[in-house]
DNA sequence: CTGAAAGCGCTTACAG
DNA sequence: CTGAAAGCGCTTACAG
């Protein structure tokens, strides 16, 4: 007999379709009783709404655009490209992926972006954001429109966005601290930092949680004030060279952003590849070859393309007022050292 | 105007809609002329099929039996516990989950649930396996009937299962025997292993990667014969306390399997908490409290739920005779610290 | 080899 | 407050 429908509940309450769907989906204008009805029927014909049929009925489309500082940042590139990907898979199901390129480190232009958005027909918007007061306010203008919006990798937290999808910042700071407590046990010296941007969330809570743990639990180890090398390879060498010529002792570099072609050159140049111990972030062609050989002691990372499904399906969500899980939506950190890269 | 349709396709190629069915689905029994003007009017109109009209039209249900040893391995209760929940998510999408609990470490029983399942109408089946004969020959079984079989958490290969959806175990050992070799760096001794048993292909996968990367890259550490604990914490408990007694310079534990309490336990009694580099697999309870109170240096996990919702995907797409991204199916090795669990 | 018509299980105007 | 009817975009017998 399958399962039952629509037609299965109208029968047995007694009612019409009409009536069936306005109980199902609490849409008000009909009398206690005969909501009644309905829902003893749902519940003694154990009725489940059929998702394909009433996605097909409901002519729902969800248009959501991705708004990503792309340039040198290998991460950031493949997570385009992991957009671009979930787009061309997405088209079938009514949902429509836009990616809005904006230059990076550049708070400005970001806000541009979002604002320009305002005018276009959008469900949702995901967004890698700086931790501007104008990007808050800019995020809280397309919110204030009904967009949901999420952000992306590096949260914006008081702007309005309605969730976050990435690792936890602090905690992957912490996790790189401890690594490198226990990877170069016994020994005291100093540590550079080298990150991208400080106004990145992200990179501030790294550095956050590394620098707390470092200090509470190895003491030995001395953390140095963070460079900022705006994900360049060649600011991170000449930064991070300085830091290695004025410091012998340094024993361990934190890589908090992109560059990390630059760290190992720095490294290589004065012999110390290996000798040093570097935890970095995000697997991408030169961090996984310096894993290989050994320059780099361990890389965390997040799955861009997982960031991207999960992007998706929170603002879907949020546009059809369901609930998510978000157990299911938390992004790990993924921890790889030699003996585990993919 | 809306995107393209089946419609719009009969009408711009001049056929009927059951023949643009037949093109777009390749059913065969359709001139070739006709053909390439159907595929003209799909590149023309840029359609693209859309999923929920399809499924609906279709009727295609699936039906899932998820074969798992159940008893005090709290991972195994897990991931019980997610493939009911997601029973629960998936029977509105026409997807409809059993479970079949059998007894563990019993291949036996494992036979006779698989070869019990053949009588039943199913689309697929996901299996925790035992690499045994015996079992290979069941799930080939379910295989030659056109049943879509994919092993979970433990691989049987060469049984005729489609696929595997699980952690690389081989690197999950290495990964141990990395993070161990350099957590008790300069010293040297022996490391126990405590391990459910070999019959199951994850744990002597484990163990092999373990071992292998200690004696190449750590020779001062040296492993121990594997215990086995058959998942029950008295018995890890004995087993360990045993070779604790016997051999004082024990450095390290690997606990490759369930009975962490156990292991934790046996430690405990002999005031080594904390001071032996403890590598555990999976986050429970008692885990994660070991984990906290610095008892174990780190844990490797699989993520229950992931599992669930890939086998679910994979055997649908097997079912539909449809391909699926590798990529995007991989399990994680997630690696927890006390600074980064969740 | 091809087509006309009905149907999948919902939702949506529209009318009352 | 309630209902009859049409429609979403596919697929499926059935007929020819």
């Amino acid at each position: 007999m399958g399962r039952a429908t629509v037609h299965d509940l109208a029968r047995a309450a007694g009612v019409s379709l009409a009536t069936v769907d306005r109980v199902l989906n609490r849409r008000g204008g009909v009398r206690a009783a005969t909501i009644e009805k309905v829902e003893l029927a749902v519940d003694r014909l154990g009725y489940r709404r059929d998702a394909a049929a009433a996605t097909l009925a409901k002519q729902r489309e969800y248009r959501l655009a991705f708004v990503i500082p792309t340039g040198v940042n290998s991460f950031l590139v493949s997570l385009t490209a992991e957009v671009r990907k979930l787009a061309d898979a997405l088209r079938n199901q009514r949902v429509f992926l836009s990616i809005v390129e904006v230059p990076p480190f550049d708070g400005e232009a970001l806000v541009q972006a979002l604002d320009r958005l305002q005018s276009q027909p959008l469900t949702g918007v995901a967004v890698v954001a700086t931790d501007h007061a104008p990007v808050r306010l800019a995020v809280g203008g397309l919110a204030a429109r009904g967009v949901g919006v999420v952000t992306l990798v590096s949260d914006a937290p008081g702007s309005g966005r309605a969730h976050y999808v990435g690792i936890d910042n602090s905690a992957a700071g912490r996790t790189a601290a401890s690594l490198m407590g226990r990877f170069v046990r016994g020994i005291s010296g100093r540590v550079a930092i080298v990150a991208g941007s400080m106004l990145q969330r992200d990179h501030a809570e790294r550095r956050f949680g590394f620098e707390q743990v470092l200090r509470t639990e190895y003491p030995q180890l001395t953390a140095l004030p963070a460079v900022e090398a705006l994900d360049s390879a060649a600011v991170a060498e000449t930064a991070l060279g300085i830091e290695l010529d004025r410091h012998p002792d340094i024993v361990g570099v934190y890589s908090i952003g992109a560059g990390n072609r630059g760290v190992l050159a720095a490294l290589r140049k004065r012999g110390l590849a290996g000798a040093v111990c570097v935890i970095a972030h995000e697997l991408t062609e030169h961090s996984r070859a310096a894993l290989a050989d050994g320059s780099f002691a361990a890389i965390l990372c997040q799955d861009p393309g997982h960031e991207a499904r999960s992007a998706v399906r929170i603002l879907c969500a949020l546009a059809d007022g369901a609930p998510f899980d978000a157990g299911h939506e938390r992004i790990h950190i993924d921890i790889y050292l030699r003996d585990n890269v993919p």
